[in-house]
DNA sequence: GCTGATTGCGCAATGG
DNA sequence: CCCATTGCGCAATCAG
């Protein structure tokens, strides 16, 4: 249990469908803790970092309550140089961008809107669902290997039994045909090596 | 190629270590550039969300060149209701939280430090590296279902050869023992099945 | 108690 | 356009 007690003081988001309503709602309920949480996150923010690392973007969303709730939403994902995905562009930029058509795409997306938080959370799913799948083929995977491993020992097993089987069965040929030999021609001379004809 | 070109639009995090500097620092160096990026950002925070969805944190650096550095960082990982990990506390909740200690846990971190960082960073390294040999088993895995695939169809041909050689032997068992029979008793009836007993 | 290893999760890019 | 997959970072938890 607990798997994805999260932080709170850093995001307590609670998407679009306020899964794991009931906690959240009480919590935003509580204006105090809002402001607990805004003097907290301030004393954070007095810090600098020293050789800065990171730019990000927040969100303040104004106001929802009288509480100033503070989207943010950074993610700081890759940190890979970003070849130039700004799509106002051109504004200060010294390259002309080519004015295409820039309404869609290289727009970020409102990270605020409806749409995106349906894109979200849509791909949130995909991205459980797939991951259940993957493991459960994993699992599947090493099943089969013991399957396929037991199955070996059976084969083997057989394997074992058919070989000792046929080496009796090559035994008792020869005895016989020793048999068959001293049955043919019972004039020869000795027959006591009948005895020791064991090993084919 | 482009694994992780992120969206610099809502990070152009660089991590203390600063990998794929290059690009980063040219972006910070320009100005304009980031002028652009907190434009569109408050753009962006004009916006309310209807049913306010998340709350998170955010790191103003005040200054870096003369940019306004947003660290933000909300990851907002999970969002299941969380008890009450506010530090500050008190203060304005309902509840009386228990005067623990709160000194080193429940405080969230201060997000800038270098310890934070470098904690981070190596966690990331660790994660990477667990997650390298996941995927190593797993292929492994899949080659140890195909060897013993192969194993297994080896195992079930040597079954077959054994089986039939040991078919054939039996037969031949069954021939001499008639041979036998009639060796031991010329005087039964008929002999000529003899002709065909050329078997060995 | 700390550190690396695992794990669940969300985000974004990309593939189909 | 949507879903599926994948790489990645964060945070919680496990394990030594």
């Amino acid at each position: 249990m607990f798997e994805g007690k999260e932080n709170l003081f850093f995001q307590a988001q609670m998407g679009s469908t306020l899964r794991g309503s009931g906690t959240c709602e009480d919590f935003l309920a509580d204006q105090t803790i809002d402001h607990l949480v805004l003097i907290s996150t301030c004393s954070v923010l007095t810090r600098e970092r020293a050789q800065m690392s990171k730019v990000s973007q927040q969100n303040t969303t104004p106001s929802v309550n009288g509480i100033s709730v503070i989207h943010t939403q950074a993610h700081a994902s890759g940190l890979q140089q970003v070849p130039q995905l700004v799509p106002a562009g051109p504004g200060g930029g010294g390259k002309a961008v080519p004015p295409s058509k820039q309404s869609k795409k290289s727009l970020p997306m409102d990270r605020n809107s409806d749409e995106y938080r349906q894109r979200r959370e849509r791909n949130n799913m995909a991205v459980k669902k797939s991951r259940l799948k993957s493991k459960q083929k994993a699992q599947d995977t090493l099943q089969r290997v013991n399957q396929l491993k037991e199955e070996n020992e059976r084969l083997e097993a057989k394997i074992k039994l058919l070989t000792k089987e046929l080496s009796v069965l090559k035994d008792l040929f020869l005895e016989h045909a020793h048999n068959l030999a001293d049955n043919v021609q019972p004039s020869s001379t000795e027959n006591t090596t009948d005895s020791d004809n064991a090993g084919q």
